[in-house]
Parts: C-alpha cells; sequence; structure tokens
DNA sequence: CACCAATTTAGCCATTCCTCGAAATAACCC
DNA sequence: GGGTTATTTCGAGGAATGGCTAAATTGGTG
C-alpha cells in the first residue's frame, strides 16, 4: 500500500497507469508517450511491477504491461473510506470511539 | 494534485491526515504520535499545507491544524474516476485523449 | 552464426526527500 | 524584562529518486 502510494506520486507513472487502463501495451509503446528515454521508463515499470499495480507477460522480443485495476481500486477505496469519501457517508466524529484512542497519551500539552 | 499525490507517498504524512479526520489538533499534540522529532514533522506539515490537504490556525502559542477534507476527496474522486472506480461504471475507452494534462510533449522517442 | 530489434541492467550524476540538533520566533506569565 | 512553552527555520547529512548513456540480455530472422 506505501508502494502504491509512492508509484502514484510521480505523474509519468500516473500517466502509464492511465494509458494502460485503455488497453494493454508494450514498453515501446508506452514509452512513445513521453519525453525520456527508454531505460528511464524501463525503471518506471519497474516501480509500478512492484507496486504490483502492472503486470507483465513477454511476447516475443516485446514486453506487455497490463493494469491491474482491482489493486489501484483496493488501495483507493481502501484509503478513502478511512475519510468517509466516497461511499455517501458524512463521517467525523461519528467514529467517536476509535477518535478518543489515539488522544489517550495527548493530554499534557500545556 | 501533483502535490498531494506527493504528499500522500509518505505513511507519516497519511497518518497526519487519518488523525486530523477525527478532529483539529495542535503541531504538538500530533507530533505525540509519531517517533520523529519535532522539525521532522514541522516539515511534514509545510508538505500538507502546500498541498493544501491542511489549514494552519493560530491560537495563543500554538498552531492547529484542520483538515480540508474537500481538497482529499476532489483528488482522490477525481482520479479514480479517470479509471472508472467507485462510480460502478465500467468506463475504458470513453475518458480517452481527456488524460493528457499533465505530459503533452510525446511524440519523440528516439 | 551473425544481425537486428526490444528491453533491461549497470554505472553515474544531480536533485529531492527525510531526518536531526541547534538556534530563532512568537506568545504567554511572573 | 526574564523565563517558559510551542513551533518553525536553519544547516547539514545520508538515502532515495529520476534522469542519462553505454552495455548486456533476450528473442527472432536471414
Amino acid at each position: 500500500m506505501n508502494a502504491v502510494f509512492k508509484a502514484l506520486a510521480d505523474p509519468t507513472r500516473r500517466r502509464v497507469l492511465e494509458l494502460l487502463r485503455e488497453q494493454p501495451m508494450t514498453a515501446g509503446q508506452l514509452a512513445e508517450h513521453f519525453p525520456v528515454s527508454r531505460p528511464t521508463m524501463s525503471a518506471h515499470f519497474t516501480v509500478l511491477r512492484e507496486a504490483d499495480l502492472i503486470e507483465a507477460r513477454k511476447i516475443g522480443t516485446s514486453i506487455t504491461y497490463q493494469l491491474k485495476l482491482s489493486v489501484l481500486e483496493d488501495v483507493l477505496l481502501g484509503f478513502a473510506q478511512v475519510f468517509g469519501i466516497g461511499s455517501s457517508e458524512r463521517a467525523a466524529g461519528d467514529v467517536s470511539d476509535d477518535a478518543r484512542s489515539q488522544l489517550h497519551q495527548a493530554g499534557r500539552s500545556r
């Protein structure tokens, strides 16, 4: 999960995921969309792969990357849920019990 | 938006946001929840503030931070939407070239 | 086998990031 | 004013990140 957020921190990588949303593409095809070198793109693919956000499949001499949408979905939805985002829930103080548990060692401020 | 994802890339900062979801807290109260120094926490607050994810209000000698949930919500939902996540939509090919925004000039590869 | 095409690995450099202790601010209190 | 508290700014170190070129790898083809 931390790996996913780290992966999402770079604009190039986010864009790669977006391109991959439409259809699987080879490393070369993806690289054509960006103004950086192939090795640099390769490094980005590695980050995405290690975050389990994409999957590589070798076809002949080229490598096709495919988006693992469910992984992205799980992380995004899971995180959003913590904040009551997207679930038409208003959340903010309703988790009362939970809120208290985090403040127990905070009393001594002044 | 890039700033938001950069801010979310660090576990400490994500946790700060979670703590702030329950209620506004002072810098000191927040710092008590983490095993790092105050200056380090202050740096994290700066990143979150520059991403517009939190808001600072000075009260006497201390500074209270408050989560700007709507900003987080907009970014998360906006990004998820590009992938058809969370909207019970299956999407795949509809947002086609709309996703351009961040990296334009791409054509020239070799 | 020799050659070409697609990708990755290796090595390097510059920048950014996370962390710290020490010092500077800012606001309060006696 | 002097002292204390809360927080930030400063300066620095070490690790991670993103970029490149050159070289290695892998697979297909004449």
